[in-house]
DNA sequence: ATATAATATATCAAGACTTTTATAGATAAG
DNA sequence: CTTATCTATAAAAGTCTTGATATATTATAT
């Protein structure tokens, strides 16, 4: 569902190739969604058999045709009610939180390491919405008549940000409470 | 992967069934995993054949037969050695933000409901993390032999407050910005 | 200069993981 | 009278990841 729609809304914007579809997702989108060509392509193949799509081939002599999607009226229609329909909130997954959760036979240093190891995971991430994603945003913003969609861009993207923020501010209060816990006295079963 | 990881931590405390490591996973680990028993069953079956755990069938008479899982030393290995194994952190996956960020043929008013329903989920679970979840962490505790452990289990709790304190401090200023956005002007194609 | 990698574009198959739904049946609680 | 609890199984459907297959051009690295 929510792949479809995205999709979606890229092709609103205006036509494109799957291709092209998916470094979209990967420069705008990727701080909250991301997918695959192999997700990306036969979605587009479901969506023009219902209709929400149409496709053009541009013959390439040197590069494998290009299959451009446009959307038509009925896909418009399908995305704009899609866009206000709640959605259920999603389960939090994070699996690296199971194996704090059952660390107490992991030594002090042992836990910090899995802390740390996912703190340089989280600058990264963040490194990358403030400047790459930014970077996008921004000169997607500099196009006319985009000023209302631009908000709502940034908008998602200071949702990325605080995210990771607050992993990091977790993360070193945790440090912090680790490094302090009494050392793992004897066995390590 | 994980959830085997997660089914064998619960197993390390003592031997179980599927149904009460089901409600474990729902007391107590709910705030960053889940799962249902349509998975879980399948997954102690399978665990059982890799030799990682036994299995003892308790004879009822009213109600279906328990069947008791018991951690192997093979599967306590297996739980030490995942535990420290650094997993790639996971894609953020926000299906909602998708609707804000193609939002702008929305009125603001549909913008503000749906950050507004969000609010309201996340306010719910907030709720259940400082209350319910809590209070299963607090009693647990309560038994000896089970202080590092229990260190570790108010940790992820307070990483799920966390989580969605920072949700709902990032909706509230999003609700204001989105208040003040220019109306939508026109057209609703 | 030559080898390697990346870009541009699309398809397909396999498998991993999850959710949904149905089935079963007895007791206890509202 | 209906719903919830207790316990387990299984099929189906949905979603995502991984990896293989093709092929020409351009860029990078040694």
């Amino acid at each position: 569902m929510s792949l479809e729609h995205a999709l979606l809304g890229f092709l609103s914007y205006s036509p494109m190739t799957g291709y092209e579809l998916k470094q979209h997702f990967d420069q705008s989108i990727y701080h909250f969604w991301n997918a695959n060509l192999s997700q990306i392509y036969p979605a587009l193949s479901r969506m023009k058999e219902e209709g929400l799509l149409t496709m053009e081939v541009e013959h390439q002599e040197d590069r494998p045709n290009r299959k451009v999607y446009t959307i038509t009226d009925a896909g418009r229609e399908a995305l704009q009610r899609w866009l206000v329909t709640p959605l259920p909130p999603g389960q939090v997954r994070e699996a690296w939180l199971i194996q704090i959760f059952f660390a107490h036979f992991q030594s002090n240093d042992e836990i910090v390491s899995l802390l740390e190891a996912r703190m340089d995971a989280m600058r990264a991430r963040l490194a990358v919405c403030r400047t790459e994603i930014q970077a996008a945003i921004d000169q997607n913003a500099a196009q006319s008549g985009v000023e209302r969609a631009s908000q709502l861009w940034q908008i998602t993207l200071d949702y990325g940000i605080a995210h990771y923020e607050t992993q990091l501010a977790w993360l070193e209060q945790t440090l912090a409470r680790v490094r302090k816990l009494p050392p793992l006295t004897p066995p390590k079963p």
